[in-house]
DNA sequence: TGACCCGTTTGACCTAGATCAAGGATCACC
DNA sequence: GGTGATCCTTGATCTAGGTCAAACGGGTCA
């Protein structure tokens, strides 16, 4: 893949144009987010922004991870989602972020000034309905989510979330089922509700159990499909954060 | 209000005219949608769709409360969303529903046939917009409830829920700051990621320390509503479940 | 009026996961 | 190739909330 993220790029050959907000929109259309759009870089770690702060642009994620997370007074931080390449940030018609966004490796942002692209909302039905499809679907997902949250043990979570994990890898690289965690142990126990020597634990455990193995910290590989996906909890059919 | 749940009756007179789906639509629009509604009465308790149902309807809450749940393979149930009147059911590109929908009180449904709909989401701009702006909402009060499920105490799940049926509740009769609880403590167990037990212990903790009082299972009044919202655990600024 | 049922309360006890604490491993940078 | 810094693992202990069990209204129905 040969782009390069500078605003003389067309949007017609960005990685994520089929995906994104602007998955619906024809030639015309496109030309008109072509001409509004800017990129904008974070490194790993550092905030993107944060719970409160006014909203002066629109964003797809275009490469990287970010988090979605929520902090209580006293520094218990619970995560709410995870952005993916194609996910967008910022809800036309709210002036301000309900929660915190965070680089969680470089991220790069295709972004769009909050007033034009309202009135693209407004204006071209192809965004207002690939910006609804995108929130139910995330609606679906954090519904699921909630589900872990409140009624999951440790084991069901974690194994919940390396199914998610190896289903949404599509990085072809990885041969014979090798996947590599994009969160460490304690982002993971932020995520799941858990602390992250409960995080540790559960890994080992499973780790005995040859469920999976780790060539390294990040990297691992399941030994044993259906055991994990047994240990999820879920009904059945498992229809999952797609 | 003497709106009666038949087909002749006027949309534009319906209850939820400008807080549901067909919000945004002007008169041309409401009269294409008057002429596809149909309504439907479930009683208390009964199933309205069970998850992986084929959706043959959207609909829209005009009376009563419903909720959204799902059930593990082992019985373990999480509620994961109150709908109240004006709260959509059903996703427009999906045939089938992600979750069990139940009617908790009696509940009246503003029912469209799938497909005629999901040409009005194509067709009618104002449809889309407000399928996404109540998708977005409640993508935002799902991920509240998720910081609530993965991170708060008992105590502190107890007194946002209270927070939030107070704020919620407009019925205006209510006098001086008493409401009524729309669940048992089983339902309140399942949306909160709790047992009953422990419900229960809580607000008889509550009770004890004067922060409310009940007139009966159902009827409450708050007497010290700083003590509830310092309960809560959150930040500062406590923007909830609108 | 009494028997029953459902939702609820309260008590006694137990356990999954948190907390506290002490090392290991791995990486980056000099 | 040594020295922090970061991340991770593992052990010992503690506790919030779950589980099990009994009993308490308050409603309904005969």
């Amino acid at each position: 893949m040969t782009f390069v993220f500078n605003e003389r790029e067309s949007c017609s050959k960005c990685p994520i144009r089929h995906r994104a907000v602007c998955a619906r929109c024809d030639t015309d259309e496109l030309e008109l987010l072509d001409g509004m759009k800017s990129y904008q870089t974070i490194a790993a770690g550092e905030p993107i922004i944060w719970r409160g702060d006014e909203l002066t642009h629109f964003s797809s994620v275009v490469a990287g991870i970010a988090s979605l997370s929520r902090t209580l007074e006293d520094g218990r931080i619970q995560m709410v989602g995870l952005l993916l390449p194609s996910d967008f940030i910022g809800r036309p018609g709210r002036e301000t972020v309900e929660f915190d966004v965070t680089a969680v490796s470089d991220v790069t942002l295709c972004r769009f000034e909050r007033k034009p692209f309202e009135n693209l909302v407004e204006d071209v039905p192809h965004i207002s309905q690939r910006v609804m499809e995108m929130a139910l679907d995330e609606l679906n997902a954090a519904r699921e989510w909630m589900v872990l949250l409140g009624r999951k043990t440790a084991r069901e979570k974690i194994a919940t979330f390396l199914d998610m994990v190896i289903r949404r890898d599509t990085t072809p690289l990885h041969g014979a089922g090798s996947h590599s965690l994009p969160l460490t142990r304690e982002e993971i126990a932020n995520f799941l509700g858990l602390t992250l020597e409960t995080v540790s634990r559960q890994l080992s455990a499973m780790k005995k159990e040859k469920i999976l193995t780790f060539s390294d910290r990040r990297n691992f590989t399941i030994l044993d499909l259906d055991a994990l996906q047994e240990a999820t909890g879920d009904d059945t059919d498992n229809a999952l954060i797609a």
